[in-house]
DNA sequence: GGGCAGGTGTAAT
DNA sequence: ATTACACCTGCC
């Protein structure tokens, strides 16, 4: 008989692991042929699953570990529940339509290192790959744990790692950043600890000196990492999801979708974001919004490259 | 093949 | 403060 967590209080277990969050779970056969969702927090590898009856912790079943998964999934930090976060939530029009294909996403309480490598690896990416890089990365950095599964490379390995092996792991263009943000951290120039004491706009600052960490990604490291609710990433998807659903398709900038985010979701504007996100996901993949109002790009001009691949 | 993918750094205005 | 562009790499 499985460890029985909790009935949750409205947390979809799938749509929380599979928002793009947290790239470290995988999809398994229960021996009732029922999904189990596999994924490493920390040193452990955690099976999970869900039912009608509730949320079960498969193994390791100890009360340590139980603890651990409900702080991952930010039940600490939420005594209300996903359940009433959305009652906040419906009271706008726009959610209030797109919550029942979204309902139940928790915002994870994830490692600020691991988010912080993660959505570095993120940029300009997809979501295969992103995978695949930080699989790469741990198999190849991380401390092996069991059935070939390794935790997340720590700060110091991934700060000595040589740059032939960082390039196998498929970071292209980002294994400087990746490099640089672990030298940081590793030097403790960069107290991700630390961070929790600071209010929200000194933490995303401090965030943002970091060699590729923009504003998207110092808002994924806030929210998923830092619990600061409040933080409002603007992606692609968020973008598209905005303009179309508040502003009738009208190109707005990054700023302008923070500013309204802000202003009309306050602290709950992370949760918002979540919903909006895979909303668009399911919904907006055609549609480009603004892109149809944005002046035709200009003909490419055949300008040397600089940095020239030898023939 | 050119374009795209959870953007960011850099060099311009 | 805002805007345009290049960019590893796998996939269509």
């Amino acid at each position: 008989m499985p460890a029985w967590i909790a009935k949750a209080d409205g947390l979809h277990l799938a749509r929380t692991l599979e928002s793009g969050q947290a790239f470290r779970w995988r999809w398994d056969a229960g021996l009732d042929g029922a999904r189990v969702a596999v994924g490493v927090v920390g040193r452990h590898i955690l099976q999970v699953k869900q039912d009608a009856g509730g949320l079960y912790l498969l193994s390791p079943d100890t009360e340590d570990v139980r603890r651990l998964l409900l702080d991952y999934l930010g039940c600490s930090r939420e005594p209300r529940g996903v359940a009433g976060i959305e009652a906040a939530l419906v009271e706008d029009g726009v959610l209030a339509g797109i919550l029942p294909h979204t309902r139940g996403i928790a915002i994870l309480a994830q490692d600020p290192w691991e988010v912080l490598i993660s959505f570095i690896i993120s940029a300009n990416n997809n979501i295969p790959k992103i995978t695949q890089s930080i699989e790469r990365l741990a198999r190849a950095f991380g401390e092996p744990l069991r059935d070939g599964m390794h935790a997340f490379p720590a700060p110091a390995r991934l700060a000595a790692a040589r740059p032939r092996t960082l390039a196998a792991c498929l970071l292209g263009y980002r294994a400087p950043y990746v490099r640089a943000a672990a030298r940081m951290v590793a030097d403790g120039d960069l107290d991700l600890d630390d961070l929790r004491r600071l209010p929200f706009e000194a933490v995303r600052e401090r965030l943002l000196e970091v060699p590729g960490v923009g504003e998207k990604v110092a808002d994924c490291i806030l929210l998923f990492g830092l619990d600061r609710t409040a933080a409002f990433p603007v992606d692609v998807w968020v973008t598209r999801a905005v303009e179309r659903l508040y502003f009738r398709g009208r190109p707005l900038t990054p700023k302008q979708i923070q500013a309204f985010a802000r202003a009309r979701f306050g602290p709950l504007a992370g949760y918002a974001q979540q919903h909006l996100f895979a909303y668009a996901r399911a919904h907006l993949r055609d549609a480009r919004t603004s892109e149809r109002t944005r002046p035709a790009p200009r003909p490419r001009t055949a300008a040397p490259r600089r940095h020239s691949r030898g023939t």
